[in-house]
DNA sequence: TGTACATCAGTGAACGCGCGTTCACTGATGTAC
DNA sequence: TGTACATCAGTGAACGCGCGTTCACTGATGTAC
């Protein structure tokens, strides 16, 4: 009997799941396998998560700070402001293809954020980035509704990109994905009042 | 001993298999439970299909000529031209939201068909259908490669919408499918030499 | 027209699979006296 | 400091599940003579 004091158990089924993760990249994980990769007997996962779907869910929290990190650095070597909001977006899609499942369980087991909501929570999250750079970057007097009806198009735009790809209906071209996103399609003659994202 | 005659039990699983995949919104379907909706035994299944992979390639068969009809129409309806092309970009994702199993298997299960192959293909096929409408659109002496990037920027656009509303990421509202699929933003100032789309 | 026969679309039973989860348990740990 | 004890993180065995697929079969059909 492997003893792992003080919730280091959750935290070696956290960190087995997700190399599990990176390894498959299409079905899901099930917990007996996460617990072979640690060792340790199925049922013992049960004293630390209720279940298997939130077993799924925690991975899939730790695999959402892991891209709104990339997304945060990507646009911070952009310099933030337009061109920054571009590379955001391209790793966005980057990321979707190095981590093909975790990228659908954040999508698929992560609780919807609401793009209204993510103004009041101070939580790190890929909606919370995309809704604070896309206000710093629309012109002033844009209206609430028009502000997210744009942050929500430009999601679907890399979200649709990196499925297509991910389903193999599009071609993995790095210069397409370039292509695709550039920082010259919204509110093309705007002035523009940049913000960091802190 | 029912007897299906001449592939009558071929088209029977096929029918049987696509309401089963209305009913169910999420999970795959098992082909036990076609054979059973049919009331046949499941090794019969063997007869008209090779394996499962290939029962289910049918159905999404089935499903990519219903996702094409319906943007015919829609474009149809719009008068061909650019707002035909908005309508059947809100088509593709009403589509989706309609019948989200059925959805997911088209783009999972089907070979992925190829952009510029698809010129050469006779049958319909939503990536026929785009490219067919985008060339249409595209100002004269647009870049062969230019037009595939903004007809699959266009896919993208709404393939992203339709999967972040299944999932519950994006509120399923009607007027926000409308708000963001708009005829305005491709090539806004060009001329355009419509073509139906035959 | 009647009969022998080949074909082949169906059948039920069985295979092995891995899964999530429950159960009663054991035995190391840390604490209270 | 030593001892009795409660706690609770682990255990192996078992549950029932539904799955895709294989197997040897049966019996209706349509055809050749």
């Amino acid at each position: 009997m492997r003893r792992y004091h003080h919730g280091h158990l959750r935290h070696a089924a956290i960190e087995a799941g997700m190399q599990l993760i990176e390894a498959s990249n299409s079905a899901d994980i099930s917990l007996r396998e996460i617990a072979r990769a640690i060792g340790v007997s199925a049922p013992s996962i049960y004293r630390h998560f209720p279940d298997k779907a939130c077993l799924l869910a925690a991975l899939a929290v730790e695999g959402m700070d892991q891209l709104a990190t990339a997304q945060l650095i990507a646009s911070a070597k952009a310099g933030h402001g337009r061109e920054g909001f571009a590379a955001s977006g391209r790793a966005y899609v980057r990321f979707a293809l190095a981590h093909p499942l975790l990228f659908r369980m954040i999508i698929a087991y992560l609780p919807s954020v609401d793009y209204f909501a993510s103004a009041k929570s101070d939580t790190p999250s890929p909606v919370r980035f995309l809704r604070e750079i896309v206000e710093a970057l629309a012109p002033v007097g844009t209206s609430a509704t028009e502000v997210r009806t744009a942050a929500l198009a430009a999601w679907s735009q890399v979200h649709g990109l990196a499925m297509l790809m991910l389903e193999g209906q599009i071609p993995r071209d790095d210069a397409l994905i370039d292509a695709m996103i550039d920082g010259k399609d919204m509110w093309p003659e705007s002035e523009i009042h940049q913000q960091d994202y802190a």
